[in-house]
DNA sequence: CATTCGCGTAAGTCATGACTTACGGTAAGC
DNA sequence: GCTTACCGTAAGTCATGACTTACGCGAATG
């Protein structure tokens, strides 16, 4: 269930996009603040979530933080989505399996 | 930007709970209801969200409707994933390796 | 030692959305 | 044709959480 955690700090735009910041360099929480339209307490508290969720860790550097992304979090989704893929492409294809036994049945 | 959708519909626990129940077998929306503990309403309004996000398809059935899952969704969302993986990892191998560097350096 | 920088936390406000009950509408059964 | 299932939609309520300002703490700088 640890993936639970990790859909629910992707759904907030403000936290895909620092997540975005970190996919191109790991930053100090002011770097990122100043590109976003929102305040750095915020960020700070974004970034909080998206640590408890395994998706960014946190290493002191002086009194700067800098944060990157961290494998964890995105491999329990990874896992998560894998599953349901297949089930989903099973579905899809036993429905389309379905439509032409009836088509074949309706029109021989 | 279609996987933002999908992660925000997916951010409920009660919607995954639906998706769990689909992923058994495609259902009308009565059956879903009756093995949660919420309303068949609620539960129509978050099949709604589902296939506004791709992840489920309708398909009627006399005065039933059936749902199931839908591969178009789930295939955005991993190729969001996907391409995050490989930052992540290259994060986190950058990071092993500057590490690696300072130790060296700092005994010798 | 005082100051400044960078950050996390606390408290409070406000909007989003998850849920309910009530209703209307369409396909099956007597 | 009339009732009975099965479902989607509307309206209203209430809790969650995203954001702000204010504050306190540790580290670097003079």
């Amino acid at each position: 269930m640890t993936y639970a955690n990790a859909i629910a700090a992707l759904a907030d735009p403000t936290r895909r996009a620092i997540v975005e910041a970190l996919r191109a360099a790991p930053q100090p929480v002011g770097r990122i603040a100043c590109t976003l339209p929102v305040s750095r307490p915020a960020v700070s508290q974004h970034l909080r979530v998206l640590a408890e969720a395994g998706l960014v860790t946190a290493e002191a550097e002086g009194t700067r933080r800098i944060y990157r992304l961290a494998p964890q979090g995105w491999a329990a989704l990874r896992e998560y989505l894998d599953a349901m893929w297949d089930d989903a492409l099973a579905a899809y294809a036993r429905a389309a399996h379905e439509q032409a036994q009836n088509e074949t049945r309706r029109s021989p």
